[in-house]
DNA sequence: GATATTATTTAGGTAAACCTAAATAATATG
DNA sequence: CATATTATTTAGGTTTACCTAAATAATATC
């Protein structure tokens, strides 16, 4: 099965859609991949035919077995290669899911394994979010937002969302790595900023950038 | 300047077919490229449009300051990504080339330059072939097939042809590697095999696929 | 030097993945 | 519930990079 770029893209868009709103509607799709709604229609009648998805009009589409398939693999190599690009070559995270935006379609089956053996078969990109294994199982993890969190609370940073370079070069600064443990100290109004406590340093973050990172609450009883 | 993947390997092609027979035609261009000659040469038309060859019907093509630019950019990606693939990531060598030949117009300049630099700005691929500098200069060492060698004649392997996974592997089992010295102790007739001999191991290769390497002569008051 | 062969170009088409503008369907509002 | 708004689809183009078949130019052969 030779499918082409475009494709690619779109199952991985549907996936990604799927899992953010849980529909996935013509004008959405069509924003997200930078599109006109009238070029998705047509694609999306295409990836029907091709039964990598179910499509009613005016319904919205959903991926089928096969169409999952395509996505989690390219999801997958776009995982390993921020992760590669990141751990091994050193190239800084605000950078990498950009070239992995490319090279996700260009690799071979043959060059993802070896990526992954070099990296010990890991289970995360560098953003926190989970590499979809070779048969296809991911580990989706029912994180919250952090803009949610409320003060006295203590979770740990799970997830960052990984296409806005700005955003985590800001958050890379403040230290905000997936993995790290805090506690909320405070949460000003108006949404206003909240301030984090990271092993007794203080840091202070936006709203709005809380709203990009997903967070696991640890238990109180912990 | 964004150029198209088919672009850039037309102009990768024009630049290889210049070097290896001096003039470049339609019909070798189209064979290379695995097209029909009717669409190189509508290509080509394009090309020479968008100044990056000179192109007169019936006559050839020729690659402008601008194309050998383009071209040599490519062929950087190229030997970089392959040497990369072969020493850091432990691909074999027959593996490299068809790996490198799509993420040559996958990679960003910032990439690129990463991989440059953990490889100590290296010179040549796996294979022998020379690495254009950033600037464009390729250091391009006159030398002849081994097939042409006489008896007694002393050399050093420069470099292999790299597209044919079957050949790369078959000399690769005869350690005659780029770099490797040794002296030709036997060419039997008929274009029959040749017998050579590295720190005294004697090894036999057939003559067609000694036709398929270059090697630098070690003068004799050496 | 006429004729056959080979190389190349021209003309007209196709497929993929977009686009714009207009038509239609679904949803919201007074 | 009639009308306005928004979402989506349809129809008809465009661009890129191919293709085939026919025409023409260059070269080789008798
Ligand atoms: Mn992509
Ligand atoms: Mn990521
Ligand atoms: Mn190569
Ligand atoms: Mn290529």
């Amino acid at each position: 099965m030779i499918l082409s770029e475009s494709i690619e893209d779109y199952l991985k868009a549907i996936y990604a859609l799927k899992k953010e709103v849980g529909k996935v509607v013509t004008t959405q799709l069509a924003e997200r991949l930078e599109v006109k709604p009238a070029s998705v229609t047509g694609m999306v009648r295409k990836l029907a035919d091709m039964k990598l998805v179910t499509y009613k009009p005016y319904q919205g589409v959903a991926l089928t077995k096969a169409g999952q398939k395509v996505a989690l693999e390219v999801i997958r190599h776009h995982r390993l290669l921020e992760l590669y690009l990141n751990e091994i070559m050193g190239l800084p995270w605000d950078k990498v899911h950009q070239e992995a935006e490319k090279l996700e379609h260009a690799i071979s089956e043959e060059l993802e394994d070896r990526i992954d053996q070099l990296l010990g078969h890991p289970t995360t990109d560098p953003h926190g979010s989970p590499i979809p294994s070779k048969a296809g199982k991911v580990n989706n993890s029912s994180s919250k937002k952090l803009s949610e969190m409320k003060r006295g609370e203590k979770a740990k940073i799970a997830e960052v969302r990984d296409e806005d370079s700005e955003l985590l070069r800001y958050v890379g600064e403040l230290g905000l790595f997936p993995g790290k443990s805090f506690e909320v100290v405070n949460v000003a109004p108006y949404k206003g900023p909240m301030t984090l406590k990271i092993k007794s340093k203080k840091i202070i973050v936006g709203r709005e950038a809380a709203k990009q990172i997903l967070v696991n609450k640890i238990s109180a009883w912990n």
